[in-house]
DNA sequence: AAAATTGACAACCGCCAGAAG
DNA sequence: CCTTCTGGCGGTTGTCAATTT
């Protein structure tokens, strides 16, 4: 085959079109519809190559294509559909009226994919990123954190020591809040064949049948799960433990535990007003009660019944929508 | 106030599939 | 069946405004 492209000729045009420009295509699609892109520039009076002017066209002069700001149900139509069909940008914009593929991709690609990766999910798969798990990097975070910070912390080394641990036990109660998120994904979706429970005495997640709770979220991500709250999509960074060195990424924890929260929320802890985020997640890292313990001893004795007592978790909320058995799911599909 | 950096989005490039001759 | 043309698609780059240093 082999042709040359459309673009070559000398002299064409390329870069922002001009309003003149713009004026132009317009009135002559208007009045003689597009025809052969090839041929329009000239009869158009442009000095553009048709291939241009068709992008022109399509990407934004056309008058049915929406402009703004793309909308939460917008955001979660190209979510899904991404899910389903990949960087399928044409099919995808199908799905929304008056938006243009081009429109979507750079949406997906400035906003849509930075939101997934904070959330803790592989934009690609769709998956959860199993390279955050905070337990599993803690020993190297701990130790690192310790070597490079104990003797800068500019307090005495038994409160530095204290506030690590802190962090320690606070990043594990964050990793367990994100993995019931996914556990009470997976628990409703029809690969889910086990029957998920929390144990009285540890407070842990408990599979009693079946296999562990899976990573893969179809159809559904966290979002799906959040605004527990009507009108509750604000998205501001999470303050707590500011003075805190060994906690990263507080915003990626913010939006999963955002997902986490039901009932009625206070309006503030300790005197600080709290946003969503904030009210399931807030602890004092230098006075709570796991602060006297070792790091470590955190995994064990984690007591997620504080936050029940807290009023930061309505765990019965939760429970009921983790507690699906096979049997359940089976008279569903019936 | 100026320079550097970042973010958003418009536009371009190269490839491909299907239609037409 | 082969060749050429055309429109369409997805990835990438360029441009400009906003923000940060």
């Amino acid at each position: 085959m082999g042709r040359s492209p459309c673009c070559d000729e000398i002299g064409l045009k390329k870069g922002p079109w001009t309003p003149e420009e713009d004026k132009k295509l317009v009135e002559f699609i208007q009045r003689h519809g597009h025809g052969s892109w090839r041929n329009l520039p000239k009869k158009a009076g442009l000095n553009r190559c048709g291939k241009s002017c068709r992008l022109r066209w399509t990407n934004y002069l056309r008058p049915d294509i929406k402009r703004g700001k793309f909308s939460e149900e917008e955001e979660q139509m190209i979510i899904q559909l991404h899910s389903i069909l990949g960087n399928k940008w044409s099919t995808i914009s199908k799905g929304l009226p008056g938006r243009t593929d081009n429109e979507i991709k750079n949406y997906w690609n400035t906003h849509l994919k930075k939101k997934l990766l904070l959330m803790g999910i592989d934009p690609v798969t769709h998956r959860r990123r199993t390279d955050l798990d905070l337990t599993a990097s803690l020993p190297n975070i701990l130790a690192a954190a310790t070597a490079a910070n104990l003797g800068n912390l500019g307090g005495t080394p038994l409160n530095n020591a204290l506030r690590l641990q802190a962090d320690a036990v606070h990043l594990i109660k964050l990793q367990v809040l994100q993995t019931l998120i996914h556990a009470m994904a997976a628990a409703s979706h029809p690969s889910c064949h086990g029957s998920y429970e929390i144990d009285a005495t540890s407070s842990q997640l408990m599979v009693s049948n079946g296999s562990p709770p899976q990573d893969q979220i179809p159809m559904s991500t966290p979002s799906d799960l959040a605004a527990p709250f009507p009108g509750d999509h604000h998205e501001k960074k999470l303050q707590v433990s500011s003075e805190s060195s060994t906690v990263p990424n507080f915003e990626e924890q913010d939006m999963v535990a955002k997902s986490n929260c039901s009932g009625v929320k206070p309006e503030s802890y300790n005197g600080v007003s709290l946003t969503t985020a904030d009210y399931c997640m807030t602890t004092d890292p230098i006075n709570s009660p796991a602060s006297s313990s070792t790091p470590f001893q955190g995994l064990h004795d984690l007591n997620l019944a504080d936050y029940v007592d807290n009023n930061m978790i309505c765990w019965k909320d939760i429970i009921e929508q983790i507690s699906w058995t096979s049997e359940s799911y089976q008279e569903l599909q019936s």
